[in-house]
DNA sequence: CGCAAAACATAACACACGTTCTGTACATTC
DNA sequence: GAATGTACAGAACGTGTGTTATGTTTTGCG
């Protein structure tokens, strides 16, 4: 036998130079030569590691997702819960340029998904997180009576990932350059709707 | 010279076929032999009209703006005001199967647009046409006291075009079932924090 | 009719793609 | 230090692509 190189160091080297090829040519322009080049190396090693490209679309995926996660989960914990839904909306709002590229990435995939089912799966889990995490940090902020009792999480939390979304869209497209200050005042202005009267959230403001 | 065929005609079938093509198989899938199938010819007859396949790619877009157009323009001229900004929106969401099927290619336009920029200037104009049809209509709807003086009409556009992709986004990820009525919870919810107190529009509901 | 141009069909071309195959340097185990 | 399987490189293969080139039918006009 012999191995010097951890394998799935490899494997997340090669997905992380898929998600830049996905940034600059879209997943049109996604070919394993591309990928390969793009990690240094060339086809034959990509293959050595993947033995299709299908497995490395889905595997890029998944590394676009745990390289928010972490920060994600770091957000949730924040107190009180109302900051915490403002940080975990504000990680996943395109207000910055490495933000902004992720955007790209899914915009991509749910290209994608659309008559890809394999690709559509994963994108529903990604989802079912999402929407998770958003239900459950709402939640907590009603028990904190920071957000109104009669709001419905769930749904609360589906509305949000809409305007979340059709932000993301908007400044991928660049269809209108709506600016960071613009995307909070549009989350705020759906934050104030579902606010209890009584929070004592008020004056904590983020940083950009 | 020799002419039975209207010009005109021929290419709109062309870029007809295109937009269900795309439908069914998303852009990857568009290819001019698919495309001429589609349409019952072969690549010759479309090569006769589209020289090449990024003006067709093109065309078809501008067919799908065409198609919604006209009920657009039909919707926004309603009154009241209010009751406009409710048709022009009930339009654009995908309330029904081909709405759906109209989300499922813009998407695909959205996602090509990020790399192929022939592509974006077309969603460009695409967009400040719809933010102009909003704008307006929600003017006037300030005009006839219908909604708060106060909200900036451009502004409250951007907004209601991003909560509108993000129901979009979401039920062509089949995501979550968001129903046609929690569309229009989502969609009312956000028209009731712009409208001012005394609007008369009250109990005028419309159909699915 | 005759003929020229338009409206197609069909085939060929060059190329890029995903995948597979073959070859080779090298680290590890005996 | 040979043996052996890993980690790659590089080329080849077959297929599908957009485009172009070459036919064949159809249609209007003198």
């Amino acid at each position: 036998m012999a191995r010097a190189v951890d394998h799935a160091e490899r494997r997340e080297i090669f997905a992380a130079a898929a998600l830049r090829v996905i940034m600059r040519e879209g997943v049109a322009g996604l070919t394993v030569r591309a990928v390969a080049a793009e990690a240094g190396f060339t086809t034959g090693a990509l293959t050595h590691y993947f033995n299709s490209k299908d497995q490395l679309l889905i595997e890029a995926s998944e590394l676009s997702a745990r390289l928010v996660r972490e920060r994600m989960e770091r957000a949730e914990r924040v107190r009180p819960a109302l900051e915490a839904v403002r940080r975990v909306v504000a990680l996943a709002l395109p207000l910055t340029a490495e933000t902004r590229g992720y955007w790209r990435i899914w915009l991509a995939y749910w290209e994608r998904s659309s008559y890809d089912d394999e690709v559509a799966r994963v994108m529903r889990l990604r989802y079912d997180e999402w929407r998770g995490r958003l239900e459950r940090v709402l939640r907590r902020a009603q028990s904190e009576a920071a957000v109104a009792p009669e709001v419905d999480a769930r749904e609360a939390a589906e509305a949000l990932i809409a305007l979340v979304d059709g932000i993301g869209v908007q400044v991928v497209l660049g269809v209108s350059r709506i600016s960071a200050a613009r995307q909070r005042a549009m989350f705020d202005a759906w934050l104030d709707k579902v606010r209890s009267g009584r929070a004592p959230t008020h004056g904590l403001r983020r940083s950009a």
